[in-house]
DNA sequence: GGCCAATGTTGCATCGTTGAATTCAACGTG
DNA sequence: CACGTTGAATTCAACGATGCAACATTGGCC
């Protein structure tokens, strides 16, 4: 009984005989043996590791996108490491130089402080695959939703309810990854289509994407000279926060101010008011994000192409933007 | 230049002259070079890599406390891998044989269908703490609230108010875990000590901790016989979804109805009402989690005693259970 | 009986890293 | 000058699984 047989057994690979297969597998049991993995990767040259690297996780978006993804994954025989970014440009890059030693056979990472450019070029040898936002040389495969055409959309569901001043919130022109700048356009576009003005005033930058900074922005729209009758928020936790902050100084809300968010997270279904939102299929991204890991990772030497796959969004309006409050 | 030499320099282990650690460095530089990780762990037989094994990654709280642990681990240099189990029992099991092979030094379980009783006797080789769960024979470390206290401060303050007609939300008695049992515990306790009788009609099971089951239960509340007039939802998406539903039928947050949930999630705050809430510290929750695998990881022989770490908490009194709004 | 084919099992070598032991060179001392 | 000492680099072996080739066994065929 060799270790070559036992492995054998253990992946079914070749031709064992139904007596040795059995005495095998009961010690096996008996032993609680179980494949060393460092041992196997080493040999196979691979870990059926893949790297999740996102900005946040406590963030109720990613969170969400990190569920599905472990659990397309898991499909997949493949395990997730989550690495949490922070922002920060600094750790992007050190996952993807694989500070300390390469263990993951392929990234899905949404950028937040490297541009593409950058991105692209440092993990030249890593499968790797973008969420949101743009690569620019087709050198690594991105998963996204048409955030213009979104944010147009969404514009105009503000400007059909008859608002006219209608203010948007999550501008981030420090940073590289390009979706805040997406949104913007399409909200401008629709604006200028239905012959409104965009005024800068009522483009609100923001530092995060927390509620808190939702809040701030709405308390400044407030404070500021002409109050808007409507918001479109980049993220859902935006909108919510400024919701929240509407309440708080006695602003209604749709009557007042009709506010849309951009996620369709949870909690936009269950806050008061419901959340009308930009909702982008998020088990489509997820299940994409992973086949084109995937095609990259089972066929190395061949360059595949790079694809971008849009993905398909929904507008869901819900009670922050009509009268009584739809589930 | 011999392979042992640039690990030396690598590591900066051994005595290597300052010329010869700059050409190697060079090289490596150069080369792109990278340690392989599989092969270190296979001669270290430590992978580096812990387990996280939760429910669910989208749940606020769990994310929440994800993100912690794992940038707690950052912080030792370890790497998470994150499993969802979805409350199948089937799933914790084979997460703690290792099925498929071992490659985590230790794991952090959040146990939910598994009893303590069958997660220790299955894991046993693998270095392990529970979160929530009690350890019965003292096999492995637990970190935890003290839920029967925490319950029975969320519903003494409910009693303080003037409530009397208090309802319970989120209990689960086909589950393992017990800690909605002792929720409820604490619940019943602090009813009694009032001198209020708690009434079964009053405690509303549930399938799982979701926004929907909160309404759910809500709406089963509301449509018996006796309305309550305060509810203690054992976790903050349960009360959100509670709130939610009362908002759909009028009953009004909280004159008519007084809210209380338990883990102070992200949300809560900036719900209309906000929600008070029992907050567990959830960030010394992730740093006693990491000092205990870590002690077991580095001792491993000396039979290091199972600790039972009680965390502390704090009940925070926001709008649902107030006048107007708080913070 | 001798030879080939089919089937089942084993041994060898290898993946990349690192502990332990070894070689090599330079230097100082009696 | 012979010899011990120290520092620096190399070789050897091993971690555990597995691709490949070799080997053993059996049965069938001429």
């Amino acid at each position: 009984m060799s270790a070559r047989t036992v492995s054998n057994v253990v992946n079914g690979s070749a031709r064992v005989s139904e007596q040795t297969r059995q005495r095998v597998q009961e010690a096996i049991d008996e032993l609680g043996y179980r494949p060393n993995l460092a041992a196997r990767s080493l040999r196979a040259g691979r870990t059926g590791i893949i790297g999740l690297a996102i900005p946040e996780l406590h963030s109720p978006y990613f969170g969400e996108l990190a569920g599905l993804l472990v659990d397309e994954a898991r499909r997949r025989s493949w395990t997730v490491i989550i690495d949490q970014t922070h922002g920060d440009a600094e750790a992007e890059r050190r996952l993807l130089t694989g500070d300390g030693g390469r263990v993951m056979d392929g990234l899905i990472i949404s950028p937040w402080a490297l541009e593409a450019q950058e991105l692209v070029t440092t993990g030249r040898s890593l499968p790797m695959v973008l969420l949101g936002e743009r690569s620019p040389q087709g050198m690594a495969d991105r998963v996204a939703v048409d955030n213009i055409a979104a944010a147009d959309e969404a514009t105009t569901h503000l400007l059909a309810l008859g608002r006219r001043r209608i203010a948007a919130i999550g501008l981030q022109p420090h940073l590289q990854n390009g979706t805040a700048e997406q949104r913007a356009e399409g909200y401008r576009r629709a604006l200028r289509r239905a012959g409104v003005p965009p005024r800068p005033e009522w483009e609100q930058t923001v530092d995060s994407l927390h509620r808190r900074e939702g809040a701030r922005a709405m308390a400044a729209l407030l404070d500021g000279g002409a109050a808007p009758d409507a918001v479109f928020a980049f993220t859902d936790e935006l909108a919510l926060g400024a919701m929240h902050l509407a309440h708080t100084r006695g602003v209604r809300v749709p009557e007042d101010l009709a506010v849309v968010g951009f996620d369709d997270i949870e909690d936009g279904r269950f806050s008061h008011p419901t959340l009308t939102t930009v909702s982008p299929d998020k088990r489509q991204i997820a299940a994409r994000a992973l086949q084109c890991l995937a095609d990259r990772i089972y066929s190395p030497d061949n360059e595949v192409p790079a694809s971008d796959l849009t993905i398909p969004h929904q507008l869901l309006v819900r009670g922050s933007t009509s009268g009584p409050q739809n589930p």
